[in-house]
DNA sequence: AATATTTTGGCAACCGATTGACAAAATTCA
DNA sequence: TGAATTTTGTCAATCGGTTGCCAAAATATT
């Protein structure tokens, strides 16, 4: 490499651009700072004219606000924080997909965080993360209600598919789906079913599991709850044998991955699905058609709850005055998706 | 609701818990906002004894440096954008997962963004983030390569699964994984086999392609490619009819997802896999190992090259003067894994 | 003991915006 | 035409840190 390249190179890269300011647009328009700022972010403040000129100086220095200098005196960060347990759970794409959109148009940029299924690495993430967003969205969380309380005294929490007192909250109902779910099984003839249970921690499982109860009682079936169980394909597996035990016809998991789990591994064992056992799952997830048979789901609009939920904390950032647990958000209804690894009620 | 605990409610409710500064530190332990700056960020500096008492009374006023003041003279955030083209896309789960967990132990947060497949969006979300994060992390995507150079001039740029001149990367080698594959074949005797691509853009389109058309000829084999296609179960659905007509014992699919939509649309039209027809898909997604039969597959260590990318990164933050494309990244070595979509091939 | 050197802490400017207060200019009203 | 009102742009303080420069204090050197 010769030196005069080296140099050029050097001076290709000012890495810095040295971003323009509010300072050069006045330098260039002849007009105050303040007036600059005022023309740029309150629009009827300053003189139509003005105003012109300097968004035109502006646009000329390809100006951009430091989003740093403005956070500063305003508060104001235009972030949100999203955090999840696990960003390998096929459940929060949708979620995730549905809030960035919502916070795309509104101005704000997502922060995501994973805490993988750590309570520590979650309450450490949020601490770092806090003071640099406007709001948080609470995914799946391994925190306590207290605990989650306590932060949404700092900042404007929404949780998706949980229920805390005081703290905004988007929880689709699963009353829908589930009744479907039932009632599917009832007219294929099913007497006696399982839940096959997720994590005790759940507040989504209790909520399940409670409705499904219910249902199954007022459709005259038995039910039994084989668990609490990690949510996890694994955890399905390991179930063939407590759910052959329980001479059950049908089994409702607590989501798709462990209703797979245990469909490929009854399937291992001989067990014919459905004809021997029928199967319905929770979620919809990414695969859940992928096996055979495929699997019949629960399935429920995440995207829209990512939505709602980015909505909901709008709402609260929007309304100092709104109280902690903020406009109650909608929730959608669940519905049932029947595909495959559910049939008529084997003979006893 | 009585009114007392309604005015407690309210009370208990700062929502802007006036976080301490260091100034609220000088004052609490008699020293000189600066000396507080300087005990807090530059052990050493000071004092052990003043410092000592500084974090001290820190520690009791519980206090949290305001990223947005510091950012503000330094020019540092301690935040990293993500970039990526389909948050649905399994692929990327690992690559975020390594990137966060790295970025976490170096104290930077992680900023993921979702281009939906447009790079007008892509351009767009960068344009609202570069402002915000000390460096840029490229994992999908579908900006032209002088697009990217572009960036990479105003903030450190590493790519994952690209090549662009004078940028740092990080790109696992396919070679191996894909010699593996082709010796697999041919081990299973099939001499005339297929590579099902993916988008004509893609750079890991054109690798793969270039890689296994070599190693097949080398093994004695014909082979073709069928496509361009979009990286879809649809797309892989479609191609059924074409790689029935090009004759061929056996295909390579760009993805899993491809792959998987074509073995379903196969066996759905009575064609045995793997019998009549191998398929060998790349990335080992989640549910690839769903299907009947479980997919083969070559497989890479995204969260590896998550993790690598992020060190690269760091490496080029800390390097102010280490040239546009940084140090050479590692780069591991694919492999196949083979389950049941793989077989000898029908004699003709 | 006197001088040279190093440590330590404070002062004040600065990063890039926002915003309340105010005066000058323009407009309306009487 | 003169007074009252409104519009417009500027001044200066502020947000919460960082850092170069300097003087005082402490320590080392001769």
């Amino acid at each position: 490499m010769t030196e005069s390249t080296k140099a050029e190179a050097q001076q290709n890269t000012p890495r810095r651009g040295s971003a323009a300011t509010i300072y050069d647009i006045a330098k260039l328009s002849g007009f105050n700072p303040s007036t600059v700022s005022r023309a740029l972010t309150t629009p009827g403040r300053i003189n139509a004219k003005t105003e012109a000129k300097i968004k035109a100086a502006a646009k000329e220095l390809n100006y951009q606000v430091n989003p740093f200098a403005r956070a500063l005196p305003t508060g104001r960060t235009k972030m949100l924080a999203l955090i999840i347990a696990d960003i390998t759970n096929p459940v929060f794409f949708n979620v995730v997909r549905g809030a960035e959109s919502a916070a795309a148009v509104e101005g704000y940029t997502l922060v995501i965080a994973e805490s993988q299924e750590s309570s520590t690495n979650e309450a450490q993430a949020l601490q770092r993360i806090l003071p640099t967003v406007d709001g948080v969205l609470l995914v799946t969380t391994r925190l306590r209600d207290e605990e989650i309380q306590e932060i949404n005294r700092q900042k404007p929490v929404v949780l998706i598919n949980r229920k805390v007192p005081e703290v905004a909250d988007v929880v689709p109902s699963n009353e829908n789906g589930i009744a479907e779910a039932v009632n599917h099984l009832a007219k294929l003839g099913h007497k006696h079913i399982a839940f096959l249970s997720g994590p005790r921690a759940s507040w989504m499982n209790t909520e399940r599991w409670d409705l499904l109860m219910k249902n199954a009682v007022k459709a005259g079936m038995t039910i039994v709850e084989i668990g609490p169980n990690d949510p996890t394909l694994e955890a399905g597996r390991l179930a063939v044998d407590r759910i052959k035990a329980a001479g059950v016809t049908a089994v409702v998991t607590y989501n798709d991955v462990m209703g797979i789990g245990l469909l490929r591994e009854a399937i291992a064992q001989g067990i014919k699905i459905p004809e021997d056992l029928s199967i319905i799952g929770f979620d919809n997830i990414f695969g859940s058609d992928f096996t055979s048979p495929p699997l019949t789901t629960v399935q429920m609009d995440l995207q829209q709850s990512g939505k709602d939920g980015v909505t909901a904390l709008m709402n609260l950032l929007d309304d100092e005055d709104l109280g902690p647990e903020g406009i109650p958000a909608p929730g959608h209804e669940a519905s049932l998706l029947v595909r495959g690894s559910t049939a008529k009620a084997k003979k006893a």
